[in-house]
DNA sequence: AGTCCATGTCTACAGTGTAGACACGCCCGG
DNA sequence: CCGGGCGTGTCTACACTGTAGACATGGACT
């Protein structure tokens, strides 16, 4: 089961004190071993060596520390590091595979990302940027948060449907055998389709139909 | 707060036994007025004025009754009376803007249906009926399924957007001023653009880009 | 030296999902 | 007619959860 026995866990940095990044980091990684669902600020403490109770010094409540696990998705992409000076496209292309990839490597953290909007000064700060860039372009503002909308709406929806097939496929283990009275056109394009290599066709189709 | 005090909750079909469909029609009701993180097995039990554990006779556990809120959702979708004849631009069009509004009618049960697969008889069906079409339109059928998958994705990751947005917003209130310093290019774009209007942009964009 | 405050600890409480034994009504073979 | 099974709802109990509130402690600054 532990393919990685030794799952890579942020180093304490000199353990001094706690701080809200390490927490946030440690609690991703506890998410990524054992689910949202088994989380526990129990366990969570227990995995800082620290009393459950320690983490509210830092964090009003589960939900805020969910709110510091998106945040530390987020500063996972690394978005200084994007072509801030090319065409929107390939931005917006390279950001949102990005994000893809990110959400891929955590798939139990999936949710978490998807189920609560983005307010750190990070996020807003990129997506500024991402609409000057768009404007500088030629495009209405508005119309620029539009576009920006339907691409990142489509990547996280991506990454949540794989990321529940592929959770959800572990615990019922279904595939229908093509000799089997369940095996219909559904199960046999999906058996051609490989999981997940529609995120670029989708992508590139957006990016085309929409205003360059 | 309680806008509509009598909010609509399905009728007991004689109270002789419970049923699956009943059980969660009231949970989705449930789940509904007070959000899922609020709903508990004991006042599922309370409002369907019975003993919380009876609900275990028919759902082995929580998990499986949110499928069956799932399920439930589907089933409002009517697929039955989609264009099924018609080219299947108009009836994946219809499919997805159906499911938009009636994920957007249940904000708070939105997670519940994005982060779990739909494997019902009925969505079965009505997934290899979609095959069928697109396959008869001479589409390779793996080539199908991607496509179904990203409209699909693309619908519930806007769905999921939408009511995260909306729910997060009633506790925050926070939409800075324009004369704010924290007002800035995203903040007017966001009050351009209506929130929401852009889905129609995004799918047509999908079915434009993608092979007819 | 004395005070304060930030940080971590402890205890406690209300509430959760659900396992397992129990009670009651209906149906059906004798 | 009966008696027993069985489907359905009930009750109790347990391990566990998030987190409020009081407490300890050690270093920093006056």
């Amino acid at each position: 089961m532990t393919r990685d026995p030794k799952r890579t866990r942020p180093d304490a940095p000199t353990r001094t004190t706690l701080s809200r990044a390490y927490i946030a980091a440690v609690a991703l990684a506890l998410v990524d071993d054992i689910g949202r669902d088994r989380f526990s600020m129990r366990k969570l403490g227990a995995e800082l060596g620290v009393d459950p109770m320690a983490v509210y010094r830092y964090f009003p409540d589960q939900e805020a520390l969910f709110d510091g696990i998106a945040e530390a998705l987020f500063t996972e992409l690394d978005v200084d590091t994007l072509p801030w000076d090319g065409p929107w496209h390939d931005m917006a292309g390279q950001y949102h595979r990005r994000l893809r990839d990110t959400l891929l490597a955590h798939p139990h953290a999936v949710t978490i990302f998807a189920t609560r909007p983005l307010r750190s000064p990070a996020a807003i700060d990129a997506g500024t940027r991402m609409i000057g860039q768009l404007t500088a372009a030629g495009i209405d503002a508005a119309d620029a948060l539009r576009i920006l909308r339907c691409l990142r709406e489509f990547t996280v929806g991506h990454a949540l449907n794989l990321a529940v097939l592929q959770l959800g496929a572990r615990r019922r283990s279904r595939k229908p055998r093509p000799d089997s009275a369940g095996y219909n056109a559904l199960a046999y394009a999906a058996d051609q389709a490989e999981t997940g290599d529609h995120f670029d066709l989708g992508l590139t189709a957006l990016l085309a139909a929409l205003p360059h």
